[in-house]
DNA sequence: CCATGTGAAGGTATTCACAGCC
DNA sequence: GGCTGTGAATACCTTCACATGG
């Protein structure tokens, strides 16, 4: 069944798989079953199959998936196979961290530029990016950057993300727990980490 | 359709609906229509009130939801009505940066210990809470606290969650990039940057 | 014989439209 | 009139079982 439509949650999982894959790269093995990969990432066997499947067959019966070949693909079906330059906006502690975080070049993303509206943050070098100016956000179209990630404050958010969304950026990892409008052909998805542990005690039986 | 089994879409929304109403708390209304909200959190009106049948009857036709008693029933089904004590290990940027975010306030949560292995991390105080050698990591069920945060590398995930399993906590929120394993009785959910800010590429037209 | 890929079945969540109530 | 709560319709996703292919 090539061809057809992607389903979200297929999107969703593409990165868990990803990694795996590129975790399991390091094993010597050139091939790889859904069975061992579904080990890896905590995924079951058939799911990874279904999804794999909605994009064209890329493994051999009674031997697996061609790690490398996958990952590849994988990596073209998320667009990530074009260099894709990131700025952060905000660089208070979330935003530092952000920026120091390496787990972004996983999938081949790198923060490139540094955005914050305090003059006694701008200059400083953080991981290899100066911090600029909130003025200078205006550049980031002529620089080629064309994802964001906002780590401001709540009441900042909103005018944060259409300055970006002037600026010619096409998506947005928001920080910020509230919503924040945008033209549809800008994506955006909202984590909001607070939220995620709120949910947590429910799925508590007691104590 | 009172006392129905609550869907896990339906939770994971809960948390922003509490969010909004709390926000909206502070415009003097004393009711709020699932139109209102809708506005507020960005979820479409018809899905709300939906959401909200799974749990009794707490709006007024023509009139709409009591914002404070929604709010106290949402915190209810979230089991957020109780003391949530939360622990975080792993005190490097990440870690610092929650330990210094306020977000957490808002569901009533309190990270009130920090462990790390790094003996020039322990001692250190960072927002009120001293960071503790990780072997004290057995004290946790003594001092009640039931919540965990989990920013530490990749490859000690598994360990600190075993030790955290072992140590008596319920829930834990993961912040490394991969699969944890953990009994049935403890929720682990685990929350990847950097797979969120991958998915984004594919939903951009191009460029 | 082993592992993929996929129709079909089953389950879950979203969306609609409107009856019922204030 | 305005807004809630909900059955019914729809869309979506998961799970299974197995035919197919190396």
């Amino acid at each position: 069944m090539r061809y057809h439509k992607i389903p979200d949650e297929t999107v969703r999982r593409l990165p868990i798989y990803l990694r795996g894959l590129m975790l399991s790269a390091d094993s010597g093995q050139e091939h790889l079953s859904s069975k061992a990969l579904a080990e890896y990432v905590g995924v079951p066997s058939w799911q990874i199959r279904k999804d794999f499947s909605y994009f064209g067959d890329f493994g051999t019966p009674g031997v697996g998936y061609h790690i490398e070949r996958l990952a590849r693909e994988i990596k073209k079906i998320l667009r990530l196979d074009v260099i894709r330059r990131t700025a952060l906006v905000g660089v208070g502690d979330l935003g530092s961290a952000l920026l120091a975080y390496p787990g972004f070049r996983t999938y081949g993303l790198d923060i490139v530029a540094a955005f914050d509206v305090d003059p006694r943050k701008v200059g400083k070098r953080i991981n290899d990016v100066k911090v600029e100016n909130l003025t200078r956000i205006d550049t980031l179209k002529e620089r080629e950057i064309s994802l964001a990630i906002v780590a401001v404050p709540r009441e900042a958010a909103q005018p944060t993300v259409d300055s970006l969304v002037a600026a010619g950026v096409k998506g947005v990892l928001n920080f910020a727990p509230c919503k924040v409008a945008a033209p549809k052909r800008v994506k955006v998805i909202t984590l909001d980490i607070a939220m995620e542990l709120a949910r947590l005690p429910y799925y508590m039986p007691a104590g």
